[in-house]
DNA sequence: TGTTGACTCTCACGTTACGTGGTAGCTTAT
DNA sequence: ATAAGCTACCACGTAACGTGAGAGTCAACA
């Protein structure tokens, strides 16, 4: 298929193929002699990802990296997108009751206080990111901020959902061999999930389940899925951080 | 409020507000001596619209002539929001169900189409867009809209009594055929009225009645005053059309 | 009362994801 | 073989902030 044949059956601009064959996200499989671009049914399939991936407004460098990444397994990522849309209606069921709220405030019926105007309107930067930045500056961090701590816990029950799902789906497998396909599964899910907000390194992804252990803020708040769930995370983390390359 | 009590209150970041104070979108209400934004309940509010129209894709500019625009109805406009963002739900499903569709097809289940890979994707140029330039910009757009929107509210009222009276007409004679005297009756006189706003072509005619159908927010409207009214008026509204020249 | 530390301000350049011409080559139908 | 419709490749433009840098402000503590 030809560029504007494309960019119709999936609405979106030619300049939009071009470009994304520029940076490199989506390159078509063949290039006629005078250089016209032919996609094949495979980069249609590509191309439906990174949409997943751009609707959910994930920046196209991270959609690159996500979808060139060997281990990137695409039934995963869907389920992952699945969630994630599952999330953001939620999302608008918080946004249309705010609406619902206002006018019935506008109308003083109601009282409303300000914060209660604004809910539902977290979607401009993900959480995600800053939790893990929130972790690894905090170690550095004395006492002297038993405020962070609780507005930490605070912002975690708000993005509680997304974890507790993939906390849960761990917890039931606690009790395999932390190399055990099943447990490499889940954390490959886990793994998934994390590195679709920041960029863990090897090494980075170790520590982190390392950390599960020795910061008892976070064993805490694991093992609560499942006794014993922080120490098997890190096990199966270490695993799979030594298998990656 | 400052400006990070604010930014944490909505959850967007300083620049942003700094941002909207620039392009004369969001002026705080109040500046200090020393220059810092002192931003007021009505600001609050004002923002709150702001990101509602930016949740669903609107630029800056436009939202900028939006709300300052003197006709601006609030009320108005959250029952806009409210309706968009029911349709964005409606779009997350057709998202969700591809992306079952997607997992099926790869275990082999079910053939798709390529079509059907990219249901749901069509935010590109956003059928809201259409709604809102009709409710707010172009107004050479249509006459027939021009007219009726410079009624005033009194005009409109009485006006909706009118359609009222007519809808419960046809609504009375829903369960006949559609090509059957009374129904075609009714439609002539539904026909005639609509005519007194804008003159309608056969086929203008004919595309009135599918988006009845169409459009849920006409559905909803017409089928209030009986269940599938909205379906019936299509068919019948086909038939007079037909039998037009 | 002086000194932090957390906030605030204003430049001003950087970034992302394309849009918007403009010019030139290619392909297909008549 | 000529026009209509695609296609390509620049290359600059734009929207909505991000990201320091440098400097002033404010409340709290020493």
């Amino acid at each position: 298929m030809k560029v504007k044949e494309v960019a119709e059956l999936v609405g979106i601009s030619v300049r939009t193929l071009h470009h994304y064959d520029e940076i490199g996200l989506l390159k078509p499989d063949e290039v006629t002699e005078a250089g016209y671009r032919i996609y094949s049914e495979r980069n249609l399939e590509d191309l439906q990802q990174i949409l997943f991936f751009r609707e959910l407004g994930f920046p196209l460098k991270k959609i690159k990296e996500i979808i060139h990444d060997p281990t990137f397994d695409r039934e995963e990522a869907l389920k992952l997108h699945k969630r994630m849309l599952l999330k953001k209606k939620r999302q608008l069921d918080q946004l249309i009751e705010t609406i619902d709220k206002t006018l019935l405030n506008m109308k003083g019926e109601i009282e409303m206080a300000d914060q209660e105007k604004f809910k539902g309107f977290d979607f401009s930067h993900n959480p995600y990111e800053e939790e893990a930045r929130k972790r690894w500056g905090d170690q550095a961090v004395d006492e002297a901020n038993a405020k962070l701590e609780s507005k930490s816990k605070e912002e975690r029950q708000e993005l509680g959902e997304q974890f507790n799902t993939i906390y849960r789906k761990l917890a039931e497998v606690r009790h395999e061999a932390p190399d055990s396909a099943i447990a490499q599964e889940r954390i490959h899910e886990w793994y998934v999930f994390l590195n679709a907000f920041g960029n863990y390194s090897k090494e980075a992804f170790k520590n982190l389940g390392q950390m599960y252990v020795d910061d008892e803020r976070f064993t805490k708040n694991i093992d609560q899925f499942g006794e014993g769930l922080a120490a098997f995370m890190r096990d199966a983390m270490a695993v799979y951080a030594d298998r990656m390359d």
